[in-house]
RNA sequence: CGGGGAGUGGCUCAGCCUGGUAGAGCACCUGGUUCGGGACCAGGGGGUCGGAGGUUCAAAUCCUCUCUCCCCGACCA
């Protein structure tokens, strides 16, 4: 049993002016946290008495599958050379020098300790399946951290790493973790969705990711309510409807119209009477390839072709190109491919990769919405004139037809056809299927059966602590306050005397909070000196669930229980207060 | 990195345009009254006005530079 009157809980009366999202302001108003800096936060009593209801929530559960490590947080450069991550992860890596002059960074994640130590200690295939874990600090230099504790710079996180023998050792190492993230996010009390997820610079082939849905998130969700559809929006696809394609003109050849000052799509499909789905979208983009230094060593241009009334998904055309990363083409470098002002890009007069015999030329890659469509309309590469009759495979040659567009809500679901809708959400864990890109960068072998040197196969698995209490807090809570889920509550019932200069009061309080704590609950007293006022409105803020009143009722000798979530009040008697909450279903 | 906003007791903010002894509410300390939804009375403590430089007899206020924080975007497991 806490007493409030001996514990430090800064509540503020008034919301910091600098936070915005409801999570934000009440982890600060109730004394949870504090800030900094930018995306940086300490966490005070009761903000880290939750973390640590969580994190134990997460290591029961990884305790069934794996083995708990705790990695260094401080890393030499050369690690992150080996697999390639030092240039690659640009200035979301913290950098640091030593005394000597020797490099070193923050982890952002410990793929390449734990596969260095993979590396040294594996030897045998005897030694697989291994599910290593560890829940510590991570390091990200965002370019701008955010909404309180949803983006920040240094925050906790559960990372685990699976290495098997094979891919059919991956996919159990990967249910595992799929099977043992459930169990967490339930015993979180967390009402959350499991989304076919885009594996983004971890590279590798499956992914799911456990969303919140919370209109504070970042992360898009597209989902079906017919079906379990669900992705996110880098990586879901739908159903389109059948487009009517227009009709050959002339002898069927790529004919040059005039369209002067026409330069949107809408513009021209106006101007030649045609649906801008009978358009082609061109977009020209740069990928700048770089060397282990982080030094640009060429460009690669690459071309995007699109239906005129869809946009482009940056994170799967990102993961296309396999996780370089691609920038919109400058004026200059579109004159040089194109010789044509931008508003006016077509495919048609460019020498793509295909036909280049070194290959390596610019890129056409074109989105399976416009393959098998005949006749379009596109830029022809000249100042206010279009083409019409364009049909891909027949007057250009694509380099691929690749899933390239953002899914729009009200689209039809590619499972059943209903409606698909797009929520936005909090990422609480990812989990992806890795391969072998760190065993192959930095060399960790073992023997198989017949003694010959296989790469284990790996996978990577995260869950951000600080996003439970800050999803739990987004999913419940109102003006006044928030009420966290019993499992991670700081505390599961806080007992108020009305007033506490009124022995009587505080003499039947301590009794009960003492029975309550005996009976093996986490009892927070709230013992001050303070008007009733003040306390009623503290117990609204502070996330803890239940409340017992202690006040005029005990006369005759009845208590008060509060459901926060509800705010329902219910009578109980002194004598039974212990067997009330005994009664109570733990998951709440 | 681009655009916008803000830095004044612990918190929320006024004062700045038009330079002239730093303010309010809440919080805090002492005493008293009060006690079921952020009480009241009386007394009190606490601020180099983010920092540096400049203009001026005089700068929170005007000018220059700079730092920090927030928001939108870019970016981003």
């Amino acid at each position: 049993m806490y007493r409030w009157s001996q514990l430090f809980i800064p509540t503020l009366r008034e919301a910091p002016a600098d936070a915005e999202v409801a999570s934000h302001k009440l982890l600060v108003r109730a004394g949870y946290i504090r800030q900094l800096g930018a995306g940086i936060y300490s966490y005070l009593f009761l903000g880290q008495r939750s973390f640590n209801k969580i994190i134990a929530i997460v290591r029961q559960e990884m305790d069934k599958i794996g083995q708990e490590f705790l990695l260094p947080a401080l890393h030499p450069r050369e690690l992150w050379e080996a697999s390639g991550r030092w240039s690659l992860m640009g200035e979301n890596l913290f950098r640091l020098r030593d005394r000597k002059g020797a490099d070193l960074c923050l982890g952002m994640t410990e793929e390449e300790v734990m596969t260095e130590i993979a590396r040294k200690e594996l030897r045998s295939y005897k030694q697989l399946p291994q599910i290593w874990y560890q829940i510590a600090p991570k390091f990200r230099d965002e370019p701008r951290p955010r909404s309180g504790l949803l983006r920040v710079r240094e925050f906790l996180m559960k990372d685990s790493y699976s290495f098997d023998l094979d891919e059919a050792g991956l996919d159990v190492s990967y249910k595992k973790h799929y099977d043992a993230y459930r169990r967490i996010f339930d015993r979180c009390g967390l009402k959350y969705v499991v989304i076919e997820a885009h594996s983004g610079a971890m590279g590798g082939s499956e992914s799911h990711e456990f969303a919140v849905l919370t209109p504070a998130g970042e992360d898009e969700v597209v989902s079906c309510d017919n079906c379990h559809y669900a992705a996110n929006l880098e990586k879901a696809a739908s159903k389109l409807e059948p487009v009517e394609d227009l009709p050959p003109q002339g002898d069927g050849k790529p004919l040059s119209v005039h369209t002067p000052g026409q330069k949107t799509i809408e513009d021209v499909a106006r101007y030649l009477g045609v649906s801008p789905k009978n358009k082609i979208k061109t977009l020209a983009y740069m990928l700048d390839e770089k060397d282990a230094k982080g030094g640009k060593v060429q460009s690669r241009a690459i071309v995007v072709l699109l239906r005129g009334d869809h946009q482009l998904n940056e994170a799967k055309l990102a993961s296309v190109l396999g996780g370089g990363e691609a920038r919109p083409m400058q004026e200059e470098e579109i004159q040089q491919l194109f010789s044509s002002p931008a508003g006016f890009l077509g495919p048609i007069g460019v020498s793509w990769a295909k036909d280049l015999p070194d290959g390596q030329g610019p890129v056409l890659l074109v989105d399976k919405a416009l393959e098998g469509r005949r006749n379009l309309i596109s830029g022809a590469n000249r100042q206010d004139y279009h083409l019409k009759n364009v049909t891909p495979g027949v007057d250009f040659r694509p380099t691929g037809y690749v899933d390239l567009r953002s899914v729009t809500a009200g689209e039809a679901c590619p499972n059943c056809g209903s409606s698909l809708r797009i929520d936005r959400a909090v990422e609480v864990g990812h989990i992806f299927k890795l391969g072998y890109k760190y065993s192959q960068s930095m060399g960790t072998r073992v023997l198989d059966h017949n003694g010959r040197e296989v790469m284990p196969i790996m996978g990577c698995y995260g869950i951000g602590i600080e996003r439970i209490l800050t999803a739990a807090v987004e999913q419940s809570h109102d003006e006044q306050g928030f009420w966290l889920p019993l499992q991670i509550a700081p505390f599961q019932i806080l007992v108020t005397p009305t007033n506490a200069s009124d022995p009587q009061l505080l003499h039947t309080a301590e009794d009960v909070a003492r029975r309550l704590d005996a009976a093996g609950f986490e009892v927070l007293l709230d013992d001050r000196d303070e008007r009733p006022g003040v306390k009623f409105k503290d117990a609204d803020l502070v996330g803890v669930p239940f409340r017992v009143t202690v006040g005029k009722k005990v006369t005759e000798g009845m208590l008060e229980v509060v459901d926060r979530s509800t705010r329902a009040t219910q009578d109980v008697t002194i004598a039974a207060i212990g067997e009330y909450f005994e009664a109570l279903p733990l998951a709440h």
